[in-house]
DNA sequence: CATGAATGAGCTTTCATTCAT
DNA sequence: TATGAATGAAAGCTCATTCAT
């Protein structure tokens, strides 16, 4: 729960986030097993022996930094939810729009959950799933779940399950806009470029449709 | 597009499963970058010499066993695809219940592509989802088309997006079954156990009101 | 030895010259090292397991495609030197454009020499020099000291210690001739090109020059 | 043309000696393919590690150990190329009494130098041979032009290939005394004995007279 | 006799981790 | 505390040789 030695974090801040993206860019871009230590130290200006003494080892350090990112995301689900006369509508929307622009602002952050995601270290995931899955679980859950009492959510789905599709709509579109096989994948199945505003907007408007029929009740 | 040699292909079926079920378990469990392929080659009971007689490279064998569950997967959904006399409804169902069952019976094989999809080496990815993605791509698209010509499937959707997102509910289900990180996510967005038969009953349950809201217009 | 098996002797002419131009060509190209048997025997269109029938190691066809191709060139050496009424000079000329066309016709031969001069293998050069040594040694040794006896050369020079220089000289310039390392650094000894004809003349020319100097007496 | 990292440079001398001692020993012993890099660092007394880190192939440290050793040959020769007052025939000779002592003093690095030259790997044998050979072919042919302009030397010989022809007499020498195949072939030429000072005397006076026919004028 | 699949030791190279300075 | 040189286990891959068919 605590990956980095009390040496790191009394670390001046600028140091320290040079430390943080050299590791976040090194395995965003080669996943786990294929990044280098060393390369991660040389990136950030420091020594390995440093690196070190700041994280036990190369685990802890990849530990380190996805907690680390989960905590930025969360911070804007947070206040998604927290808005007061939104309505649901406008709230999954906002999230959509969040996505989109993360997708594009901290792509190397997505890149690490999308490794993350995959891993197959079975002592990590349990772990690190409690961490960051429940806020967001639990944040869509009460959002639907308020809902229905205001009537806005189709009344006969289960809010655990609905919420839970939700995210994979979210999971699957963040995923497709960082490269790799799912961005090959993206493109298949929607011919146009993936890099164009206007291109936003549609993906914006469609994934409302889709989420819109699957969650809410009709306006009237 | 042909990762193994012929030498490959003249083998006894039972070898040649030997070999790939233990390619498969090696992937599968550890990655690309952390599978061993010595390990792979005493798992199979041959040596590294004739391993690397019958894949050219780690990454060939990788791709090969790849591209076969790939084939197995597409033999299923042709099959549903050309049902003839069968409602769209009735067609996802379906795909929805091979997915479920294929999550336990051939686990290996879809952590396998899980892993995949993290891949950052990006020459294997463009090749890999053109040949996996297009079928199934093909096949949505064609099923939600020729739903909006009959007046099943609504009107207002892009059939192209629509597809995406259908497939992309699939592919969340079938990943968070298979264990890891995506699998703890899961329990702690829907508590109940996993394993239990009931609980694929509600899991089909609720994922056909999530798409029928999603995709279908109202039956009458 | 003898490096091939009885069972190589009784093939029939065309397979032995198939094995023994693949084999050249391997070792010629590659150095012994670096060949690769497999490659031989699959140049030569017979299998491996045949191709160790006849020659019982890679050493053993290495070692006799080295003795077969001192023959040839032995034979060459032979004529020029039993040739009658022929002067001392004329004699190396001889020699020399025979050199010069082998270099052409025979480039792997040579390379096969090269490669075997540098050989460190201590038990295979013993055998092999004397083998292949000791009649060009005695032929041009022959040469000198019948010309010393007719006056064409010099008489104050150990015919021993010139006629090793003068293959020296040979050898140089077919080494020279054939690629590689001492092919560049004739070009820079030599700006002009070494593939015309007219170059060949000039060689001669030279070549003969600096040997009449050297061996011969002024011719009057 | 710079093979080796800062960080060997950087070693202290009596280290970067056993390194390239070790190094030239097993390359001039073994040849470049036979050689094995785990041996070099076993003898070096290193890990193979840091010899990785010094160098950043096999290759490189075979380049570099050919270059170091073409410094000392080309150090010695500049001496005598710009020794005063020094006729044609002194400098010769002079050269050929350094080559009989090199041969002696550091037959691995001769023994390298042979190895090099019938190497077949094409990408090195181009860059090092311009780099080895440029210096001695332009000293040769220097000495003779200077020496056909104060009448030493024969007026009517090409001075570029007269130097190769000079430089071929040495090359041979030279690798006649390293043992392997051509100290053997040399044997055989000229029966007794290589070792005896008695026998280098005789050597170069015989090399003499055959190189002053070659190239210089009668003395009057 | 011929075949060629199988073998596995052994090679070059990488990199997480340690530790003397 | 910071450094970065050193370590050496371990990985992917090759190929001379064997042997069952």
């Amino acid at each position: 729960m605590k990956y980095s030695s009390p040496r790191f974090d009394r670390l001046d801040e600028e140091k320290k986030q040079r430390i943080i993206r050299a590791a976040i860019d090194e395995f965003a871009n080669l996943g786990f097993e294929a990044a280098n230590i060393n390369k991660i130290a040389r990136k950030a200006h420091i020594s390995v022996g440093s690196l070190y003494k700041y994280f036990k080892s190369k685990k802890d350090l990849f530990l380190y930094v996805i907690q680390l990112s989960s905590d930025l995301i969360e911070e804007e689900l947070r206040a998604v939810n927290e808005a007061p006369f939104m309505s649901v509508e406008s709230k999954i929307e906002k999230v959509l729009r969040i996505i989109l622009r993360t997708n594009r602002q901290q792509a190397n952050l997505i890149r690490l959950y999308l490794e993350l995601t995959s891993s197959s270290n079975n002592d990590m995931t349990k772990l690190l799933s409690f961490n960051l899955e429940t806020f967001s679980s639990q944040c869509y859950r009460q959002i639907l779940a308020n809902g229905q009492a205001t009537g806005e959510v189709r009344a006969d789905i289960d809010p655990a399950m609905a919420a839970f599709h939700l995210d994979n709509i979210f999971l699957a579109l963040q995923y497709s806009y960082v490269g790799g096989y799912l961005y090959e994948r993206y493109r298949i199945y929607v011919k146009e470029g993936i890099d164009s505003i206007e291109n936003d907007e549609f993906v914006i408007a469609e994934t409302m449709k889709f989420l819109q029929g699957a969650l809410l009740n009709a306006k009237d």
